[in-house]
RNA sequence: GGCCCGUUCGUCUAGCGGUUUAGGACGCCGCCCUCUCAAGGCGGAGAUCACCGGUUCGAAUCCGGUACGGGCUACCA
Protein backbone atom coordinates (compact mmCIF):
# COMPACT_ATOMS: atom_id res chain seq x y z
CA UNK A 1 0.00 0.00 0.00
CA UNK A 2 2.01 3.18 -1.57
CA UNK A 3 1.16 6.55 1.09
CA UNK A 4 0.13 8.31 -2.06
CA UNK A 5 -2.65 6.14 -3.12
CA UNK A 6 -4.08 6.19 0.40
CA UNK A 7 -3.95 10.14 0.46
CA UNK A 8 -6.93 10.18 -2.01
CA UNK A 9 -9.09 7.47 -0.27
CA UNK A 10 -12.46 8.79 -0.50
CA UNK A 11 -15.52 6.86 1.35
CA UNK A 12 -19.10 7.19 1.99
CA UNK A 13 -21.38 6.77 4.66
CA UNK A 14 -25.15 6.89 3.02
CA UNK A 15 -27.68 6.17 4.88
CA UNK A 16 -31.63 5.90 4.01
CA UNK A 17 -33.53 8.09 6.01
CA UNK A 18 -36.19 5.55 6.75
CA UNK A 19 -35.76 5.10 10.08
CA UNK A 20 -32.86 5.88 12.97
CA UNK A 21 -29.94 5.00 12.85
CA UNK A 22 -29.36 1.45 14.24
CA UNK A 23 -26.12 -0.13 15.65
CA UNK A 24 -25.11 -1.73 12.62
CA UNK A 25 -25.37 1.45 10.25
CA UNK A 26 -23.46 3.15 13.14
CA UNK A 27 -20.68 0.41 13.03
CA UNK A 28 -20.62 0.80 8.61
CA UNK A 29 -20.14 4.53 9.91
CA UNK A 30 -17.53 3.83 12.13
CA UNK A 31 -15.49 1.98 9.60
CA UNK A 32 -15.63 4.30 6.91
CA UNK A 33 -15.11 7.20 9.22
CA UNK A 34 -11.85 5.28 10.54
CA UNK A 35 -10.45 4.34 7.43
CA UNK A 36 -10.86 7.07 5.96
CA UNK A 37 -9.15 8.85 9.10
CA UNK A 38 -6.40 6.10 8.95
CA UNK A 39 -5.38 6.71 5.53
CA UNK A 40 -5.99 10.38 5.76
CA UNK A 41 -8.70 10.56 3.04
CA UNK A 42 -11.75 12.23 2.93
CA UNK A 43 -15.15 10.80 4.89
CA UNK A 44 -18.50 11.84 2.92
CA UNK A 45 -21.69 11.58 4.52
CA UNK A 46 -24.64 11.19 1.78
CA UNK A 47 -28.50 10.82 2.72
CA UNK A 48 -29.84 8.51 0.24
CA UNK A 49 -33.54 9.47 0.23
CA UNK A 50 -34.51 8.29 -3.08
CA UNK A 51 -37.25 6.64 -1.22
CA UNK A 52 -40.15 9.48 -0.67
CA UNK A 53 -42.58 7.30 1.00
CA UNK A 54 -40.48 6.25 3.59
CA UNK A 55 -37.43 8.89 4.10
CA UNK A 56 -38.61 11.69 6.80
CA UNK A 57 -36.55 15.10 6.95
CA UNK A 58 -36.72 14.33 11.02
CA UNK A 59 -35.15 10.66 10.45
CA UNK A 60 -32.25 12.39 8.83
CA UNK A 61 -31.64 14.91 11.82
CA UNK A 62 -31.62 12.12 14.24
CA UNK A 63 -29.06 10.66 11.72
CA UNK A 64 -27.00 13.35 11.71
CA UNK A 65 -27.51 13.99 15.40
CA UNK A 66 -26.19 9.68 16.15
CA UNK A 67 -23.11 10.89 14.05
CA UNK A 68 -22.40 14.24 16.11
CA UNK A 69 -22.73 12.26 19.24
CA UNK A 70 -20.70 9.49 17.94
CA UNK A 71 -17.95 11.28 16.89
CA UNK A 72 -18.02 10.77 13.39
CA UNK A 73 -17.33 13.92 11.88
CA UNK A 74 -17.58 13.76 8.14
CA UNK A 75 -15.53 15.85 5.59
CA UNK A 76 -18.11 16.34 2.97
CA UNK A 77 -21.86 16.27 3.42
CA UNK A 78 -25.28 17.64 4.83
CA UNK A 79 -24.26 21.10 6.72
CA UNK A 80 -20.81 21.03 5.64
CA UNK A 81 -21.08 21.07 2.02
CA UNK A 82 -18.67 20.14 -0.24
CA UNK A 83 -16.97 20.18 -3.69
CA UNK A 84 -18.92 16.87 -5.07
CA UNK A 85 -22.55 17.97 -3.50
CA UNK A 86 -25.82 17.90 -3.22
CA UNK A 87 -25.17 15.29 -0.99
CA UNK A 88 -28.70 14.07 -0.84
CA UNK A 89 -30.10 12.30 -3.63
CA UNK A 90 -33.38 13.73 -3.99
CA UNK A 91 -31.21 16.76 -5.38
CA UNK A 92 -29.27 14.93 -7.57
CA UNK A 93 -32.18 13.45 -9.84
CA UNK A 94 -31.17 15.32 -12.83
CA UNK A 95 -27.78 13.61 -12.71
CA UNK A 96 -29.24 10.05 -12.65
CA UNK A 97 -31.52 10.82 -15.85
CA UNK A 98 -29.06 12.27 -17.37
CA UNK A 99 -26.75 9.16 -17.13
CA UNK A 100 -29.23 6.68 -17.83
CA UNK A 101 -30.15 8.44 -21.13
CA UNK A 102 -26.64 8.69 -22.00
CA UNK A 103 -26.28 4.98 -21.73
CA UNK A 104 -29.26 4.85 -23.96
CA UNK A 105 -28.22 6.94 -26.26
CA UNK A 106 -24.37 5.06 -26.26
CA UNK A 107 -26.26 1.68 -26.99
CA UNK A 108 -25.41 0.53 -22.78
CA UNK A 109 -28.88 0.24 -21.78
CA UNK A 110 -32.02 0.18 -23.38
CA UNK A 111 -35.94 1.22 -22.96
CA UNK A 112 -38.24 -1.81 -21.46
CA UNK A 113 -42.11 -1.64 -22.65
CA UNK A 114 -42.85 -4.77 -20.61
CA UNK A 115 -45.74 -4.48 -18.12
CA UNK A 116 -45.24 -5.53 -14.71
CA UNK A 117 -48.04 -7.78 -15.17
CA UNK A 118 -46.19 -9.47 -17.75
CA UNK A 119 -42.75 -9.52 -15.83
CA UNK A 120 -44.55 -11.42 -13.31
CA UNK A 121 -46.13 -13.91 -15.34
CA UNK A 122 -42.67 -14.56 -17.26
CA UNK A 123 -41.30 -15.23 -13.79
CA UNK A 124 -43.98 -17.21 -12.81
CA UNK A 125 -43.98 -19.67 -15.62
CA UNK A 126 -40.01 -19.54 -15.25
CA UNK A 127 -40.17 -20.90 -11.59
CA UNK A 128 -43.00 -23.45 -12.33
CA UNK A 129 -40.71 -25.10 -14.91
CA UNK A 130 -37.80 -24.55 -12.51
CA UNK A 131 -35.49 -22.94 -15.03
CA UNK A 132 -32.33 -21.80 -13.61
CA UNK A 133 -32.50 -18.48 -14.68
CA UNK A 134 -35.93 -16.55 -13.84
CA UNK A 135 -34.85 -13.09 -14.05
CA UNK A 136 -35.70 -10.65 -17.27
CA UNK A 137 -35.72 -12.44 -20.42
CA UNK A 138 -34.94 -9.84 -22.18
CA UNK A 139 -37.97 -8.96 -24.22
CA UNK A 140 -37.36 -5.33 -25.45
CA UNK A 141 -33.19 -5.24 -25.81
CA UNK A 142 -33.36 -5.98 -29.71
CA UNK A 143 -36.19 -3.99 -30.27
CA UNK A 144 -34.51 -1.22 -32.84
CA UNK A 145 -33.71 2.03 -30.82
CA UNK A 146 -35.43 4.25 -33.38
CA UNK A 147 -38.55 2.21 -32.91
CA UNK A 148 -38.20 2.32 -29.17
CA UNK A 149 -38.06 6.29 -29.27
CA UNK A 150 -40.98 6.58 -31.31
CA UNK A 151 -42.76 5.02 -28.53
CA UNK A 152 -41.38 6.61 -26.03
CA UNK A 153 -42.54 9.88 -27.78
CA UNK A 154 -45.87 8.72 -28.46
CA UNK A 155 -45.72 8.42 -24.48
CA UNK A 156 -46.19 4.64 -23.92
CA UNK A 157 -44.75 3.98 -20.08
CA UNK A 158 -41.56 2.37 -20.27
CA UNK A 159 -38.37 1.55 -18.19
CA UNK A 160 -34.86 1.52 -18.98
CA UNK A 161 -32.51 -1.33 -18.29
CA UNK A 162 -29.07 -1.70 -18.30
CA UNK A 163 -27.54 -4.14 -21.26
CA UNK A 164 -25.29 -6.93 -19.77
CA UNK A 165 -22.77 -7.39 -22.15
CA UNK A 166 -23.31 -10.68 -23.75
CA UNK A 167 -19.65 -11.50 -24.11
CA UNK A 168 -19.15 -10.07 -20.06
CA UNK A 169 -18.21 -13.64 -18.53
CA UNK A 170 -17.14 -13.70 -15.07
CA UNK A 171 -17.47 -10.54 -12.99
CA UNK A 172 -14.84 -10.23 -10.40
CA UNK A 173 -15.96 -8.34 -7.26
CA UNK A 174 -12.87 -6.68 -5.57
CA UNK A 175 -13.22 -6.88 -1.86
CA UNK A 176 -10.77 -6.60 0.84
CA UNK A 177 -12.39 -8.78 3.55
CA UNK A 178 -13.92 -11.30 1.18
CA UNK A 179 -10.96 -11.58 -1.28
CA UNK A 180 -11.76 -11.53 -5.35
CA UNK A 181 -15.76 -13.05 -5.32
CA UNK A 182 -16.83 -14.13 -8.64
CA UNK A 183 -19.70 -14.10 -10.34
CA UNK A 184 -20.74 -15.15 -13.97
CA UNK A 185 -22.68 -12.59 -15.88
CA UNK A 186 -24.87 -15.00 -17.65
CA UNK A 187 -26.75 -15.33 -14.31
CA UNK A 188 -27.24 -11.34 -14.22
CA UNK A 189 -29.83 -10.07 -15.58
CA UNK A 190 -30.76 -6.55 -17.57
CA UNK A 191 -31.95 -4.60 -14.29
CA UNK A 192 -33.96 -2.07 -14.54
CA UNK A 193 -31.85 1.09 -13.13
CA UNK A 194 -34.66 4.22 -13.94
CA UNK A 195 -38.59 3.19 -13.05
CA UNK A 196 -41.38 3.96 -14.97
CA UNK A 197 -41.95 7.44 -13.14
CA UNK A 198 -38.76 8.54 -13.59
CA UNK A 199 -36.92 7.85 -10.83
CA UNK A 200 -33.87 5.92 -10.49
CA UNK A 201 -33.13 2.59 -8.43
CA UNK A 202 -30.76 2.03 -5.52
CA UNK A 203 -28.15 -0.17 -7.97
CA UNK A 204 -28.04 2.94 -10.04
CA UNK A 205 -28.26 6.16 -8.15
CA UNK A 206 -26.13 4.76 -5.50
CA UNK A 207 -23.56 3.67 -8.47
CA UNK A 208 -23.97 7.16 -10.75
CA UNK A 209 -23.39 8.98 -6.61
CA UNK A 210 -20.22 6.68 -5.73
CA UNK A 211 -18.78 7.56 -9.44
CA UNK A 212 -19.30 11.19 -9.73
CA UNK A 213 -17.94 11.52 -5.86
CA UNK A 214 -15.22 9.22 -6.81
CA UNK A 215 -15.26 7.00 -3.77
CA UNK A 216 -12.69 4.43 -3.40
CA UNK A 217 -13.81 2.15 -1.19
CA UNK A 218 -17.51 0.96 -0.25
CA UNK A 219 -17.21 -0.09 3.06
CA UNK A 220 -21.25 -1.38 3.63
CA UNK A 221 -23.00 -3.96 4.87
CA UNK A 222 -22.88 -7.60 3.63
CA UNK A 223 -26.28 -7.75 2.46
CA UNK A 224 -25.55 -5.41 -0.92
CA UNK A 225 -22.49 -8.67 -1.77
CA UNK A 226 -24.65 -9.83 -4.24
CA UNK A 227 -26.14 -7.21 -5.61
CA UNK A 228 -22.43 -5.69 -6.13
CA UNK A 229 -21.63 -7.44 -10.07
CA UNK A 230 -25.06 -5.42 -11.00
CA UNK A 231 -23.21 -2.65 -9.81
CA UNK A 232 -19.50 -3.37 -11.02
CA UNK A 233 -21.72 -3.19 -14.97
CA UNK A 234 -22.95 -0.04 -14.15
CA UNK A 235 -19.51 1.70 -13.42
CA UNK A 236 -18.44 0.23 -16.56
CA UNK A 237 -21.16 1.23 -18.49
CA UNK A 238 -20.52 4.54 -17.22
CA UNK A 239 -16.70 4.06 -18.35
CA UNK A 240 -16.17 4.79 -14.57
CA UNK A 241 -13.05 2.66 -12.78
CA UNK A 242 -14.71 -0.05 -10.04
CA UNK A 243 -13.91 1.15 -6.35
CA UNK A 244 -12.77 -1.63 -3.74
CA UNK A 245 -15.61 -2.93 -1.49
CA UNK A 246 -15.54 -3.83 1.54
CA UNK A 247 -18.99 -6.05 2.81
CA UNK A 248 -18.78 -6.56 6.31
CA UNK A 249 -21.25 -8.47 8.59
CA UNK A 250 -24.07 -8.02 10.03
CA UNK A 251 -24.93 -7.60 13.78
CA UNK A 252 -27.28 -10.27 15.78
CA UNK A 253 -29.42 -10.44 18.22
CA UNK A 254 -28.51 -12.83 21.65
CA UNK A 255 -30.22 -15.61 19.39
CA UNK A 256 -28.47 -15.04 16.11
CA UNK A 257 -31.39 -13.66 14.63
CA UNK A 258 -31.26 -10.41 12.74
CA UNK A 259 -30.90 -7.38 15.51
CA UNK A 260 -34.66 -6.14 16.11
CA UNK A 261 -36.71 -4.26 18.63
CA UNK A 262 -37.17 -7.50 20.67
CA UNK A 263 -33.61 -7.71 21.76
CA UNK A 264 -33.87 -4.51 23.33
CA UNK A 265 -31.88 -1.32 22.21
CA UNK A 266 -31.24 -0.98 18.58
CA UNK A 267 -31.15 2.73 17.53
CA UNK A 268 -28.17 4.94 18.69
CA UNK A 269 -29.76 7.51 20.38
CA UNK A 270 -31.15 4.27 22.82
CA UNK A 271 -27.71 3.93 24.07
CA UNK A 272 -26.94 7.77 24.41
CA UNK A 273 -29.77 7.89 26.67
CA UNK A 274 -29.48 4.72 28.47
CA UNK A 275 -26.14 6.23 29.40
CA UNK A 276 -23.52 5.07 27.51
CA UNK A 277 -20.82 7.27 26.86
CA UNK A 278 -19.81 7.64 23.35
CA UNK A 279 -16.50 6.51 23.51
CA UNK A 280 -16.82 3.31 24.90
CA UNK A 281 -19.89 2.93 22.07
CA UNK A 282 -17.71 3.68 19.40
CA UNK A 283 -14.98 1.37 20.74
CA UNK A 284 -17.43 -1.61 21.48
CA UNK A 285 -18.78 -1.58 17.81
CA UNK A 286 -15.14 -0.79 16.13
CA UNK A 287 -14.01 -4.44 17.91
CA UNK A 288 -17.42 -6.04 17.20
CA UNK A 289 -15.68 -7.45 13.86
CA UNK A 290 -12.19 -5.96 13.55
CA UNK A 291 -9.48 -6.99 16.00
CA UNK A 292 -6.29 -4.75 15.66
CA UNK A 293 -4.43 -7.43 17.71
CA UNK A 294 -6.71 -10.21 19.29
CA UNK A 295 -5.27 -8.77 22.68
CA UNK A 296 -6.62 -5.43 22.70
CA UNK A 297 -10.71 -4.68 24.33
CA UNK A 298 -10.17 -1.15 24.86
CA UNK A 299 -8.92 0.98 22.35
CA UNK A 300 -8.68 4.72 22.13
CA UNK A 301 -10.62 6.60 19.67
CA UNK A 302 -7.04 7.77 18.09
CA UNK A 303 -5.88 4.32 18.08
CA UNK A 304 -8.58 3.18 15.99
CA UNK A 305 -8.39 6.29 13.77
CA UNK A 306 -4.83 5.41 13.25
CA UNK A 307 -4.59 1.35 12.98
CA UNK A 308 -8.44 0.97 11.55
CA UNK A 309 -7.53 -1.37 8.57
CA UNK A 310 -9.62 -3.54 6.55
CA UNK A 311 -7.48 -6.33 6.33
CA UNK A 312 -8.70 -7.74 9.95
CA UNK A 313 -12.77 -7.57 9.71
CA UNK A 314 -14.09 -10.74 10.11
CA UNK A 315 -16.62 -12.28 7.35
CA UNK A 316 -18.96 -13.82 9.87
CA UNK A 317 -21.73 -12.04 11.54
CA UNK A 318 -21.25 -10.76 15.18
CA UNK A 319 -23.60 -10.99 17.98
CA UNK A 320 -24.27 -8.18 20.58
CA UNK A 321 -23.05 -8.51 23.67
CA UNK A 322 -24.77 -6.10 26.29
CA UNK A 323 -22.46 -7.21 28.83
CA UNK A 324 -19.53 -6.49 26.93
CA UNK A 325 -20.77 -3.21 26.09
CA UNK A 326 -21.46 -2.36 29.77
CA UNK A 327 -18.05 -3.77 30.42
CA UNK A 328 -16.42 -1.16 28.35
CA UNK A 329 -18.59 1.15 29.38
CA UNK A 330 -17.39 0.86 32.69
CA UNK A 331 -14.09 0.57 32.19
CA UNK A 332 -14.18 4.11 29.91
CA UNK A 333 -16.14 5.70 33.50
CA UNK A 334 -13.63 4.37 35.81
CA UNK A 335 -10.77 5.82 33.43
CA UNK A 336 -12.06 9.34 34.19
CA UNK A 337 -10.34 11.72 36.63
CA UNK A 338 -12.82 12.41 39.62
CA UNK A 339 -13.09 15.93 38.46
CA UNK A 340 -14.02 14.85 34.77
CA UNK A 341 -16.46 12.07 36.11
CA UNK A 342 -18.82 15.01 38.38
CA UNK A 343 -18.63 17.87 35.49
CA UNK A 344 -19.56 15.00 32.63
CA UNK A 345 -21.28 12.44 34.65
CA UNK A 346 -22.13 13.20 37.92
CA UNK A 347 -23.66 16.57 38.07
CA UNK A 348 -25.71 16.27 34.39
CA UNK A 349 -26.80 12.93 35.80
CA UNK A 350 -28.14 14.92 38.99
CA UNK A 351 -29.58 17.79 36.80
CA UNK A 352 -31.79 14.96 34.83
CA UNK A 353 -33.06 13.19 37.38
CA UNK A 354 -33.67 17.08 39.39
CA UNK A 355 -31.86 16.27 42.51
CA UNK A 356 -29.90 18.99 41.85
CA UNK A 357 -31.22 22.83 40.62
CA UNK A 358 -30.16 23.15 36.94
CA UNK A 359 -27.31 25.90 36.62
CA UNK A 360 -26.72 25.49 40.39
CA UNK A 361 -24.73 23.21 42.72
CA UNK A 362 -25.67 22.70 46.23
CA UNK A 363 -22.55 21.51 47.46
CA UNK A 364 -18.35 22.69 47.02
CA UNK A 365 -16.79 21.41 44.03
CA UNK A 366 -15.08 19.12 46.29
CA UNK A 367 -18.07 17.40 47.55
CA UNK A 368 -18.61 16.40 44.05
CA UNK A 369 -15.31 15.09 43.82
CA UNK A 370 -15.45 12.78 46.43
CA UNK A 371 -18.70 11.40 45.56
CA UNK A 372 -17.41 10.80 42.23
CA UNK A 373 -14.26 8.47 43.74
CA UNK A 374 -17.03 7.15 45.60
CA UNK A 375 -19.03 6.36 42.88
CA UNK A 376 -16.92 5.53 40.03
CA UNK A 377 -15.94 2.23 40.66
CA UNK A 378 -19.71 1.49 41.23
CA UNK A 379 -21.30 2.57 37.98
CA UNK A 380 -21.40 1.11 35.06
CA UNK A 381 -24.09 3.38 32.80
CA UNK A 382 -24.01 7.34 34.12
CA UNK A 383 -27.11 7.24 35.09
CA UNK A 384 -26.35 4.66 37.57
CA UNK A 385 -25.05 7.34 39.67
CA UNK A 386 -28.38 8.42 40.67
CA UNK A 387 -30.18 5.60 42.75
CA UNK A 388 -26.97 5.69 44.79
CA UNK A 389 -26.46 9.61 45.29
CA UNK A 390 -30.13 9.86 46.10
CA UNK A 391 -29.77 9.20 49.98
CA UNK A 392 -28.02 12.54 49.79
CA UNK A 393 -30.89 14.17 48.42
CA UNK A 394 -33.30 13.04 50.54
CA UNK A 395 -34.62 15.11 54.06
CA UNK A 396 -34.06 12.70 57.13
CA UNK A 397 -37.49 12.40 58.03
CA UNK A 398 -38.43 11.13 54.95
CA UNK A 399 -35.39 8.42 53.97
CA UNK A 400 -37.26 5.62 53.45
CA UNK A 401 -35.33 2.18 54.48
CA UNK A 402 -35.14 -1.03 52.85
CA UNK A 403 -37.22 -3.50 55.17
CA UNK A 404 -34.93 -6.48 54.77
CA UNK A 405 -31.73 -4.33 55.85
CA UNK A 406 -33.49 -3.02 58.45
CA UNK A 407 -34.82 -6.89 59.81
CA UNK A 408 -31.06 -7.80 59.05
CA UNK A 409 -28.92 -5.15 60.81
CA UNK A 410 -31.09 -3.05 62.61
CA UNK A 411 -33.92 -4.96 64.40
CA UNK A 412 -30.74 -6.84 65.65
CA UNK A 413 -28.97 -7.49 69.51
CA UNK A 414 -26.46 -4.98 69.69
CA UNK A 415 -27.36 -2.33 66.71
CA UNK A 416 -28.69 0.24 69.43
CA UNK A 417 -25.42 -0.08 71.63
CA UNK A 418 -23.72 0.45 67.87
CA UNK A 419 -25.61 3.56 66.81
CA UNK A 420 -25.34 5.18 70.37
CA UNK A 421 -21.42 4.52 70.40
CA UNK A 422 -21.31 5.84 66.64
CA UNK A 423 -23.32 9.45 68.14
CA UNK A 424 -20.93 9.57 70.48
CA UNK A 425 -17.84 8.80 68.32
CA UNK A 426 -18.87 11.83 65.51
CA UNK A 427 -20.91 13.96 67.75
CA UNK A 428 -17.81 17.01 67.93
CA UNK A 429 -15.64 14.97 65.21
CA UNK A 430 -13.12 17.17 63.65
CA UNK A 431 -12.35 17.49 61.14
CA UNK A 432 -15.36 15.83 58.98
CA UNK A 433 -13.69 14.00 56.73
CA UNK A 434 -13.66 10.13 55.54
CA UNK A 435 -10.23 9.57 57.41
CA UNK A 436 -11.37 11.19 60.31
CA UNK A 437 -14.65 9.67 60.46
CA UNK A 438 -12.99 5.93 59.85
CA UNK A 439 -10.58 6.26 62.22
CA UNK A 440 -12.74 7.56 65.30
CA UNK A 441 -15.41 4.30 64.34
CA UNK A 442 -12.93 2.19 63.85
CA UNK A 443 -12.21 1.18 68.09
CA UNK A 444 -16.21 0.85 68.63
CA UNK A 445 -16.36 -2.77 67.46
CA UNK A 446 -13.51 -3.76 69.87
CA UNK A 447 -14.88 -1.79 72.70
CA UNK A 448 -19.04 -3.36 72.25
CA UNK A 449 -16.95 -6.98 71.27
CA UNK A 450 -18.92 -6.61 68.63
CA UNK A 451 -18.12 -8.03 64.76
CA UNK A 452 -17.14 -4.84 62.55
CA UNK A 453 -20.02 -5.87 59.97
CA UNK A 454 -22.77 -5.95 63.10
CA UNK A 455 -21.08 -1.90 63.95
CA UNK A 456 -20.79 -0.47 60.32
CA UNK A 457 -23.90 -2.31 58.79
CA UNK A 458 -26.34 -0.37 60.95
CA UNK A 459 -24.83 2.78 60.79
CA UNK A 460 -25.24 2.53 56.99
CA UNK A 461 -29.04 1.72 57.37
CA UNK A 462 -29.19 4.30 59.34
CA UNK A 463 -28.10 6.76 57.56
CA UNK A 464 -28.63 5.33 53.76
CA UNK A 465 -31.77 3.41 54.25
CA UNK A 466 -30.16 0.05 52.52
CA UNK A 467 -27.11 -2.49 53.07
CA UNK A 468 -25.12 -0.96 50.35
CA UNK A 469 -23.16 2.15 49.93
CA UNK A 470 -19.62 3.34 49.24
CA UNK A 471 -17.15 2.83 52.16
CA UNK A 472 -18.91 3.83 55.56
CA UNK A 473 -16.16 7.01 55.68
CA UNK A 474 -17.25 8.20 52.13
CA UNK A 475 -20.82 7.62 52.78
CA UNK A 476 -20.94 10.06 55.99
CA UNK A 477 -18.69 12.20 54.95
CA UNK A 478 -21.11 13.11 52.19
CA UNK A 479 -24.14 13.36 54.14
CA UNK A 480 -22.45 15.82 56.82
CA UNK A 481 -22.38 15.82 60.15
CA UNK A 482 -25.81 17.10 60.91
CA UNK A 483 -27.85 14.31 59.13
CA UNK A 484 -25.96 12.03 59.88
CA UNK A 485 -26.45 12.42 64.01
CA UNK A 486 -30.14 12.95 62.77
CA UNK A 487 -30.24 9.92 60.82
CA UNK A 488 -28.52 7.73 63.15
CA UNK A 489 -31.26 9.42 66.29
CA UNK A 490 -34.19 8.62 64.15
CA UNK A 491 -33.13 5.18 63.30
CA UNK A 492 -32.93 4.67 67.27
CA UNK A 493 -36.51 3.64 66.91
CA UNK A 494 -36.12 0.28 64.39
CA UNK A 495 -34.00 -1.10 67.38
CA UNK A 496 -34.72 -3.27 69.30
C1' G B 1 -35.04 -23.25 -8.05
C1' G B 2 -30.29 -20.52 -9.28
C1' C B 3 -26.15 -17.67 -7.64
C1' C B 4 -23.17 -15.68 -3.62
C1' C B 5 -21.38 -15.41 1.49
C1' G B 6 -20.38 -17.44 6.32
C1' U B 7 -19.07 -21.53 10.27
C1' U B 8 -12.38 -21.29 16.27
C1' C B 9 -14.59 -21.56 24.10
C1' G B 10 -21.75 -19.22 25.91
C1' U B 11 -20.12 -14.25 23.34
C1' C B 12 -16.30 -10.98 20.65
C1' U B 13 -11.93 -12.65 18.68
C1' A B 14 -6.09 -14.20 17.87
C1' G B 15 -4.39 -17.69 14.48
C1' C B 16 -2.47 -16.73 7.53
C1' G B 17 1.10 -25.12 6.91
C1' G B 18 5.26 -26.88 11.91
C1' U B 19 6.82 -21.95 17.49
C1' U B 20 -0.36 -24.49 19.79
C1' U B 21 -0.91 -28.87 25.68
C1' A B 22 -5.42 -23.52 20.15
C1' G B 23 -3.80 -17.34 22.94
C1' G B 24 -6.62 -12.86 24.85
C1' A B 25 -11.17 -10.30 26.43
C1' C B 26 -16.38 -10.33 28.32
C1' G B 27 -19.36 -13.51 31.07
C1' C B 28 -19.27 -17.62 34.71
C1' C B 29 -16.96 -20.11 39.19
C1' G B 30 -13.42 -19.99 43.37
C1' C B 31 -9.84 -17.56 46.54
C1' C B 32 -7.59 -12.93 48.48
C1' C B 33 -8.62 -7.88 50.05
C1' U B 34 -12.83 -6.23 53.06
C1' C B 35 -17.81 -2.70 57.37
C1' U B 36 -21.76 -3.82 52.70
C1' C B 37 -21.62 -3.38 47.39
C1' A B 38 -18.30 -2.53 43.77
C1' A B 39 -13.36 -1.89 42.10
C1' G B 40 -8.62 -4.42 42.42
C1' G B 41 -5.26 -8.93 42.81
C1' C B 42 -4.76 -14.27 42.02
C1' G B 43 -6.58 -18.80 40.08
C1' G B 44 -10.19 -22.16 37.51
C1' A B 45 -13.78 -24.40 34.29
C1' G B 46 -14.95 -23.64 29.22
C1' A B 47 -13.28 -24.99 21.79
C1' U B 48 -12.40 -33.03 19.49
C1' C B 49 -11.23 -25.31 15.36
C1' A B 50 -19.50 -27.40 11.94
C1' C B 51 -19.01 -32.36 9.52
C1' C B 52 -16.70 -35.82 5.85
C1' G B 53 -12.92 -36.68 2.56
C1' G B 54 -8.33 -35.09 0.00
C1' U B 55 -3.29 -32.63 -0.55
C1' U B 56 1.16 -32.82 2.68
C1' C B 57 6.36 -35.73 6.48
C1' G B 58 2.89 -32.30 9.05
C1' A B 59 -3.71 -28.68 8.53
C1' A B 60 -7.79 -24.64 12.64
C1' U B 61 -4.71 -22.94 8.62
C1' C B 62 -4.70 -25.34 1.40
C1' C B 63 -8.57 -28.11 -1.91
C1' G B 64 -13.41 -30.61 -2.66
C1' G B 65 -18.06 -32.09 -0.87
C1' U B 66 -22.02 -32.17 2.97
C1' A B 67 -24.83 -29.85 6.80
C1' C B 68 -26.60 -25.65 9.04
C1' G B 69 -27.22 -20.24 8.98
C1' G B 70 -27.56 -15.72 5.98
C1' G B 71 -27.97 -12.69 1.50
C1' C B 72 -29.44 -11.64 -3.53
C1' U B 73 -32.51 -13.12 -7.43
C1' A B 74 -38.37 -6.42 -7.11
C1' C B 75 -40.29 -0.71 -11.43
C1' C B 76 -37.21 -1.79 -1.97
C1' A B 77 -32.83 0.22 -0.16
Amino acid sequence: MSNNKNAQVRVRFAPSPTGKLHVGGARTAIYNWAFARANGGTFILRIDDTDPTRSTEENTQVILRAMQWLGLDWDEGPEVGGAYGPYFQTERMGLYREAAERLVAEGKAYYCFCSPEKLAADREEAAKRHDSFQGYRRTCRNIDPSEAQARVDAGEPYTIRIKVPDDRGDVIVPDAVHGNVTFNAKELDDFIIFRSDGTPTYNFATVVDDAAMGITHIIRGDDHLSNTPRQVVVYEALGAPTPTFAHISMILGSDGKKLSKRHGATSVEEYRDAGYLSDAFVNYLALLGWAPDGESTVISRERLASEFSLDHVSKNPAIMDPKKLDFINAEYLRAMSDEQFADEVLVPQLHAADLEPVGECTHEASWYDLLSAALKPRTTLSSDVVDQARYLYTADDELEYDQKAVKKWLAKQGAREALVAAKGALATLEPWTPQAIEEALDPIPEQLGLGKGKVFQPIRVACVGRAVSPGIGDTLALLGRDHTLARIERAMELTI
